[in-house]
DNA sequence: GCTTCGAACTTTAGCTTTGAAGTCTTCAGA
DNA sequence: TCTGAAGACTTCAAAGCTAAAGTTCGAAGC
């Protein structure tokens, strides 16, 4: 439904020219930029939930089998470790557990050293699951890019890290204005 | 909680290794690009929910006022529209201009026209506060990009747009692929 | 004119998330 | 040892979403 296809959204283009016409302090190269980065951003977390749910995970599954992965074998962490990790409220990561438990993609134990803390750890179908994603998302991560020649990605790497490094280590004050940390 | 100080992300380096380490058919430079534009939309998204919040509305709010303000005066829309804009169910439409409603941001009264139909209407205080939210997003957006030179502004929309049009006009096949629709 | 179909919206039930309250465990101090 | 406080997780109630069923109105066919 959020795919259908008799769906009338703008182009970019489109959109720009109303931004403009309703608001006149507007930069539209800025505004190009901003809502490209918007709109393929929605874009591919689309084809990402297709993929995760040809294999039959949900995107929210994926989110904690890549945390528990990358985290590192022995693929253990706790739930609040996860949820912070996550951006998630230690209650959701609770029920997101319950959920994967069930679906045998992680399993659930106390820490018998420290038995108020448990420990969630990466099943080998997990694992595997996480494995399978990630072979189809590099597959369509190198079909996005393929217009773009070598020296035109990293140009493009290197100015979004500049960009984020811009969000990262700075805090928009009262007005929203971004000042620098450090 | 989403933001709270002292949550441990890695950086987008460290999170590159860690894949690496996992993932071993992994090109960086696409690792990193990806990551990128993930992250920066995740804290942009963050950045502009700060901002809508100070002005009492929620990002679901202001993402119905600008439907509605692009959509051009008399700024008025159906609620199927409108969902089909967004994204969302009708039913989640219904509810949300239920609120709506009653913050005062738009009306719903029926089309005397056609009796099946709804017209919602975006109300002088609605439109007050979509500028005021426009204001503030475009003093964020202008210092998000403060470092680029016009040149690379330039560069990066053509390159985005690219990269956009490569998602929008190609679906993945089974496989994930993209392949052309034209 | 009556009936049936379809369109547009609303209602209902179930799921996921949040915020707040509750439970259990550990640790430090009396 | 006992008590109080803090930490880690779970439970509960409420909000927002989806899918599916229900309602109402309009239009086409008999």
């Amino acid at each position: 439904m959020a795919d259908t296809p008799g769906v009338t959204e703008p182009t970019l283009e489109e959109q720009i020219a109303a931004y403009q016409r309703e608001f006149q302090d507007l930069d539209p190269q800025v505004e190009k930029i901003v809502s490209a980065l918007s709109r393929l951003n929605r874009r591919m977390n689309v084809a990402y939930g297709r993929q995760t749910a040809a294999l039959g995970i949900s995107n929210a599954d994926w989110e904690v089998l890549k945390a528990l992965v990358l985290s590192g074998a022995p693929y253990r962490m706790g739930p609040s470790d996860l949820a912070k990790r996550l951006g998630l409220t230690p209650a959701a990561m609770t029920h997101r557990i319950d959920r994967m438990v069930t679906e045998g993609l992680v399993t659930r134990e106390r820490d018998e050293a420290n038995r108020v803390r448990v420990i969630v750890e990466l099943t080998t179908d997990g694992r595997e699951k996480w494995l399978e994603a990630m072979r189809l998302a590099t597959v369509f991560e190198e079909d996005l890019l393929q217009d773009l020649s070598a020296d035109e990605r990293t140009a493009l790497g290197e100015v979004l890290t500049r960009l984020l490094r811009r969000v990262e280590h700075a805090q928009p004050d009262a007005g929203g204005r971004l000042t620098d940390l450090e």
